[in-house]
DNA sequence: CCATCATGTAACATATGAAGTTACATGATA
DNA sequence: TATCATGTAACTTCATATGTTACATGATGG
């Protein structure tokens, strides 16, 4: 099963770096994943290795995005973010030679890809663009709320 | 991700239940899925509160299939097994509050329930008879293969 | 009726991997 | 050259799945 905190934390940096105009740090990074600055900089280690962030060390250093959101899926931050293959099954002794195994590859191995397929595929039709102007939206409709609640007391 | 070593496990006690003509114990059971009898009760014990097996206690007790193995099929088991959802994405805090959550649902939720049903789907489609009357296939040609390979040193 | 066999289940132990933490090295900037 | 920030190794939790022990319950055969 598909159960990953990480994509999820990794979008709120992401988030958070888009319109910051400058280098995030991962302390301040850390902030909005909820984390610690170290648990930052390991897991967007695998997102500069796929060239989508970059890092600079020392004064005003910090994390950036290399592209434009637009240009930036969430397949590519799932893939980078290291997520092996989506589906799976063995034994623990991962025994290739149980026939067992082999007949449940047979009946489903192409099973496995098509459906690993289908979740790349429609993480790939969301660009981090898009995620940011909704996030945004949802944003300003929720300050709206607020202050309406202010009012509504005034 | 999808990684299930207990569908697999499962499969290897089923396919050993199909045949047996008898009630198989969780000993017997155990052995059959490389682990110990409590861990047999206890898987087995989703299978029986889907109905498709039913446990006998006392002499000449132990496990037996409640159906016809065509009329079982993997999403049945996988089911039984105890797969609550197959995709989900969440912060550990699992705030429902959360901006960023609620966009990446928003852009995602039908995803998940897309790719988990062309999982289940496919799952649905494999009854576990075929599944043994594949095994056996490939038992006999592997013991095929051995006694050639003892005619060979002859 | 009672010894035996088998499941049912709670309680505890162990193993595995993810996440968090500490410590220190490296490089960049003012 | 003092400070800031990343890079990374090593270690410590923490959570969860699995394995184990122990004992209760129920069924069967003598």
């Amino acid at each position: 099963m598909i159960r990953d905190s990480r994509l999820s934390s990794v979008l709120h940096g992401l988030l958070h770096m888009i319109g910051a105009g400058e280098p995030v740090t991962s302390e301040q990074l850390a902030q909005a994943m909820a984390t610690n600055p170290v648990v930052v900089r390991r897991v967007m280690a695998g997102l500069r290795e796929q060239g989508l962030v970059h890092s600079e060390k020392g004064h005003g250093g910090g994390w950036t995005l290399t592209r434009d959101p637009a240009d930036i899926n969430l397949a590519d931050i799932y893939r980078a973010v290291g997520a092996p293959t989506i589906v799976a099954m063995g034994h623990r002794s991962e025994n290739p030679g149980c026939l067992v195994e082999q007949a449940v590859n047979d009946a489903l191995g192409d099973t496995f890809r098509e459906v690993e397929a289908l979740f790349l595929k429609r993480l790939g039709a969301v660009t981090l663009d898009a995620l940011a102007k909704d996030f945004k939206r949802r944003l300003a409709k929720h300050k709206q709320s607020l202050e309406d609640q202010i009012h509504a007391v005034k």
